[in-house]
DNA sequence: ACGCAGTGTTTCAGGCCCTC
DNA sequence: GAGGGCCTGAAACACTGCGT
């Protein structure tokens, strides 16, 4: 194989840069790992292969940044006349530096659907292993880490819909409406602003997102391709989202927590309890499908009917003693479970007088 | 206004358990 | 026994309230 190269000259030295068939590439590159204790590299994650492997089925796939890859010189001819570099026999002779999920994940592409295409590399030359863990160090550490709520607020740009782009549109809207109980409370791109703010953006469309897709990455990629979705109806707001119906879902967002909010109205709005944050969001989120489920068998899905629900339920918190406060609800998946559970153990024991009511006030 | 310590939030990796 | 989903704890980070 040969690559044409341009040199550029740095401080640490002069490196080459130039483009390669993912094929070739693969035939030519190993990485140097960890558990060796020699290498530099981490141990590759299975499931950022799998990602970037999926990744490659989308039709918008891009792979902007270099692969960076370190050769002993030794091992190629180099012709500085016409600034091509020409491997000599098929050994494993570039050791990737940087990008080693990247040509796991497209060799994991190639074997499954035979993908291939060109990537950027940059080529060092007889870089010794200080050097290697350098220029990894560097790259990795000046790589910020990106917040999960900007990258879902990059959804908003993209043309096509998607399980995530319809949960971010969802956020923008409950947070912005002043008769929405999510009014200001959103930490839009993770940041407070207004410091009314609860809940972030993130957590909010993770919560949500999850009512609707178990794969929402896959979902998109399937919606590019102009491929159908598959029905479950264990997601609640699945088969809205599939009919495009997404004011839908946002009404009965808005009907569910507007009844959160006032059947617990010092809860809500005081930020001595966790209803209105992470955990009581999430809690609340996870217990939704059981109360959707009710609601959808009496045909009622109205603030009413939900407002019902947690009337009941705050008696009996009130009547136990169960306070909705970190103490009984510790942070994380925990106090999330402990919450649902709570909330939907204490629905089931009164289902029948709940549900029998709502049907005299129809 | 600033730094510090304690508390809360968010994300992630790894382990457990269930299902097929 | 493989694979997926769920749960937990660790770690990183942000926020709050306090003392200076």
């Amino acid at each position: 194989m040969k690559i044409n190269y341009i040199e550029i000259n740095q401080p640490i030295g002069s490196f080459y840069l130039g483009k390669a068939n993912s094929d070739d590439l693969l035939k030519y590159f190993f990485v140097n790992r960890r558990e060796q204790n020699v290498g530099i590299q981490r141990n590759t994650s299975q499931k950022r292969i799998e990602e970037i492997s999926l990744y490659c089925q989308d039709p918008d796939a891009t792979f902007p940044t270099p692969i960076i890859i370190a050769v002993d010189s030794s091992k190629v001819n180099i012709d500085p006349e016409n600034n091509t570099i020409q491997t000599t026999d098929s050994n494993k002779i570039f050791e990737v530096i940087d990008g080693q999920h990247r040509m796991e994940g497209i060799k994991l592409a190639k074997e499954r659907f035979g993908f291939s295409c060109e990537l950027v590399v940059i080529l060092m030359f007889d870089l010794t292993e200080e050097e290697k863990g350098y220029v990894f160090s560097t790259i990795n550490s000046n790589q910020a880490k990106v917040d999960k709520s900007l990258i879902y607020d990059l959804f908003e740009l993209s043309q096509k819909r998607s399980p995530l782009k319809t949960s971010h549109y969802i956020a923008r809207s409950l947070n912005s409406d002043i008769e929405s109980p999510f009014y200001n409370r959103l930490k839009m791109l993770g940041r407070r602003s207004q410091g009314s703010e609860t809940l972030s953006q993130g957590s909010f469309v993770h919560g949500l997102v999850a009512l609707i897709s178990k794969n929402p990455q896959r979902d998109m990629i399937s919606i590019k391709r102009d491929e159908a979705l598959v029905e479950d109806s264990s997601l609640p707001f699945r088969s809205y989202f599939i009919e495009n119906k997404d004011e839908v879902i946002l009404k009965i967002m808005s009907n569910y927590f507007n009844a959160v909010k006032s059947s617990f109205p010092n809860e809500w709005e005081s930020s001595d309890f966790i209803l209105a944050k992470t955990t009581g969001y999430l809690g609340l989120m996870k217990a939704f499908p059981v109360f959707y489920n009710e609601g959808l068998s009496i045909g009622s899905l109205t603030e009413k009917f939900f407002e019902e629900i947690f009337r009941k339920v705050k008696s009996c918190l009130d009547e136990k003693r169960i306070i909705l406060n970190s103490t009984h609800f510790p942070s994380g998946a925990a106090g999330q479970n402990k919450l649902r559970d709570v909330f939907v153990q204490n629905f089931k024991s009164y289902r029948d007088e709940i549900v029998e009511k709502v049907m005299k006030n129809k």
